[in-house]
DNA sequence: ATGGCATGAATTCGAAGCAG
DNA sequence: CTGCTTCGAATTCATGCCAT
């Protein structure tokens, strides 16, 4: 068809009746998660690739004072080539046969050989007219007055990476709305959609972009602003650099690329029926033995035409296989039967882990960090395979999750992920839930977690370490699912427990809660000497998330006027403090007197009030354990002052609980009449504050520096 | 350096329940 | 009905991995 695949391979059997059906496709599309596209959107993709090109192909510089050519043509003037003038004609052509394809299901064969010779067209002319990347290169190598593009960058510094935060290239641009990512079970269930019209002899492939960012040009609004600095290692100079492509380590640069890189799936999707998907620069491709070839050239074509450079040979360039991997995870298509496949995590990382763990379980001390490393490792061998929730995964070299053409249970007739095994680096097994089981003696627990079938185990009355919670009840049933990490980390640490014979850990360490029906087991290993001031969160803060809207000062004002009328100065103070103080609601209320220091404390020396913090929501994270807050405001000082000056050092600040706190705020409202207008709660203080300082002119640093983390 | 996706703990929200 | 508590759901914030 169209000349498209090359010809050796019969290409009179790549009909629609070898490949899938439209109504599959969408069916396809549809377990991928993938929104369906819409024809505007594509158009805009296809409208966004010409433009691209457009950019790149340009004689002179877009953005320089020779403004001969425009281009982008954006200012009114339309290309005024025939080239340009064809494209467009094209183009409406193409938007046309959008509109009328879905009346037109009852041929989809038609439409799509229209479509395909549309943009075969399309593309040709495109294609004829300039090579994208080597004009890129060409471009770059011109740019000899201002040093440009990574290309020098790189040569420059090597391999070094640098920030393109520190020259405030980040803080200029952002990036709004969310991209969905097709993961390794997108490609698991095309597989299995894949199994039932073809019984064997599925074979599969990944294609791999050469320096994916780099090969897309910026827009010329964007060059304009692309300058860095960086200071030359060699010579302490600091020297200036224009960005031509897309620069690794910019907020924009991810979601362009992958717009772009979704883009192109989609392209193949549908003109060249190409069953593959998307991950970044990885395309994961799927065939038939007999049309590998010509999928293999399909593909290839595509990406030609386009001017992507992609590994064709060496390493990253595999060839069709019945084993291949792909986002980190090895796909075993190889069954005599056909009905099943394998989806295992590879085998060098399964031997890391193991060996890893091995190591970790013969130390005597597990450090905060390695444990979190540790944790989070277990944590995504697990969840790759399975996809969330995550499951015990089989770390016994070879074995992996079986998916089945109907379901995804386990094979021979065992559970998945159920009896897990771990070998050491001697091989010995030390499967964790074997250790698991001795670990805990003398009481019955059950556990479940998704996969996870109930099982039982006893539990030993010592105090078990690790870090997640598990409820669970005496008699043996759950409480609520666990997850298999917390298993996993309660076996991890059963393992080390046991290896360290109780000695590192204290019974001391450890809580056994009593809630009623239910024990639950708590430890903490976590402490981490991590503090930098996080400006997301102070942006948020001040920006205010739309679930907490902030505060307004003079709703606030109102609010607390009418509260003092009503007596309830405490309270007053509370929600004083908490706004102006920029604190968490439930930190000020679990403060005391004795925490609280009044100007007359200080016998009237200092301008402010402040407020010892003891514990709070990250204090537990390695920060200062202690943390102030800060009242400057004159007035409420001034009711601060009166509210709490008489109290004895040990009496709470607010001597009901938070719910009371709240229906106090609620009949605030409710008095103002503005119960059902706006929907302020007492976390939208915080936010509160921070706007309320952001409008009396104070520098957003400085609201950074005293925004509690 | 950036983005995506997970989990888990702490905290907050909001509805239901209880006593007066 | 009022004032408060309790409990589950939702949100925030930290970590980890993957990909460039």
């Amino acid at each position: 068809m169209l000349g498209i695949r090359s010809a050796d391979d019969g290409y009179s059997l790549v009909g629609e009746s070898q490949l899938l059906e439209h109504r599959e496709r969408m069916q396809i599309s549809r377990i991928v998660k993938q929104s369906p596209l819409s024809a505007q959107q594509v158009i805009q993709v296809l409208a966004m690739l010409l433009q691209v090109d457009l950019v790149t192909g340009a004689e002179s510089e877009p953005n320089t004072q020779n403004t001969s050519e425009n281009a982008l043509g954006q200012d009114g003037d339309a290309p005024e080539d025939s080239f340009g003038l064809l494209e467009h004609i094209l183009e409406w052509i193409m938007y046309g046969f959008f509109l009328v394809r879905d009346f037109a299901v009852d041929y989809p064969t038609t439409v799509i050989l229209a479509l395909q010779i549309c943009v075969l067209c399309m593309l040709c002319f495109t294609l004829c007219r300039r090579g994208r990347a080597q004009q890129l290169r060409q471009h770059a190598d011109d740019q000899s007055a201002v040093p440009t593009v990574a290309v020098h960058v790189k040569a420059f510094f090597r391999s070094k990476r640098f920030s393109l935060s520190q020259s405030f290239l980040n803080a200029a641009f952002g990036s709004e709305g969310k991209i969905q990512l097709r993961d390794a079970e997108t490609i698991a269930a095309a597989l299995l959609l894949f199994l039932r019209r073809h019984k064997s002899g599925l074979l599969g492939k990944t294609i791999d972009l050469k320096s994916a960012y780099r090969q897309l040009p910026l827009s010329s609004e964007a060059l304009a602003m692309s300058f860095i600095a960086v200071k030359n290692p060699e010579t302490g100079e600091v020297q200036f650099f224009r960005l031509l492509c897309l620069p690794f380590g910019a907020v924009a640069a991810v979601h362009a690329f992958i717009r772009v890189s979704l883009a192109l799936c989609h392209l193949g999707q549908t003109f060249w029926l190409l069953p593959w998907s998307a991950f970044y620069d990885d395309f994961t491709l799927l065939s038939t033995k007999a049309l590998s070839s010509s999928s293999e050239k399909s593909a290839a074509f595509l990406l030609d035409l386009l001017g992507f450079d992609f590994d064709r040979d060496g390493d990253k360039a595999q060839p069709f296989s019945s084993i291949f991997r792909a986002l980190g995870v090895e796909f075993n298509l190889q069954d005599k039967e056909g009905r099943s496949f394998e989806v295992a995590n590879t085998k060098e990382r399964t031997e890391e882990l193991v060996r890893d763990l091995g190591e970790l379980a013969s130390k005597e001390k597990i450090c905060p960090k390695a444990w979190n490393k540790i944790r989070g490792r277990l944590d995504f061998v697990a969840g790759q395979l399975a996809g969330q929730g995550g499951s015990v995964q089989l770390l016994t070299p070879g074995s992996g999750l079986r998916f089945r053409e109907q379901t995804q249970e386990g094979v021979g007739g065992q559970d998945m992920g159920l009896d897990a095994v771990l070998l050491n680096q001697e091989g010995c097994v030390m499967a964790w839930f074997g250790v698991f089981a001795s670990a805990f003696r003398g009481q019955k627990v059950s556990i479940d977690s998704g996969y996870l079938r109930k099982r039982t185990w006893h539990l030993q009355s010592v105090k078990l370490a690790k870090r997640g919670n598990i409820p669970f009840e005496d008699r043996g049933w759950p409480i609520k699912n666990v997850s298999s990490s917390s298993c996993v980390a309660a076996g991890m640490m059963a393992l080390v427990w046991h290896s360290d014979g109780g000695r590192n850990i204290a019974p001391g360490d450890l809580a056994l809660e009593d809630r009623g029906a239910a024990y639950v087991l708590t430890f903490d290993v976590q402490r981490r000497d991590l503090s930098s001031v996080d400006l997301h969160a102070g942006i948020c803060g001040l920006l205010g998330d739309p679930s907490r809207t902030p505060v307004p000062e003079p709703l606030l004002l109102s609010m607390v006027t009418l509260a003092w009328m009503k007596g309830y100065k405490r309270w007053c103070g509370c929600t004083l403090l908490a706004f102006y103080g920029m604190a968490r609601v439930g930190e000020v209320l679990a403060c005391r007197r004795r925490h609280l220091l009044l100007r007359e404390d200080l016998f009237l020396f200092c301008p402010a009030v402040f407020l010892r913090l003891d514990s709070s929501k990250t204090s537990l994270h390695g920060r200062p354990k202690v943390q102030h807050i800060r009242v400057d405001d004159t007035r409420a000082m001034a009711l601060i002052q009166s509210a709490f000056a008489d109290l004895e050092p040990d009496e709470r600040l607010y001597p009901f609980s938070p719910s009371a706190f709240r229906t106090r705020w609620d009949r605030s409202l409710q008095t103002l009449g503005l119960q059902d207008m706006v929907s302020v709660t007492p976390g939208g203080l915080r936010g509160g504050g921070a706007v309320a300082a952001y409008h009396r002119g104070c520098p957003i640093a400085d609201i950074q520096w005293r925004w509690p983390p």
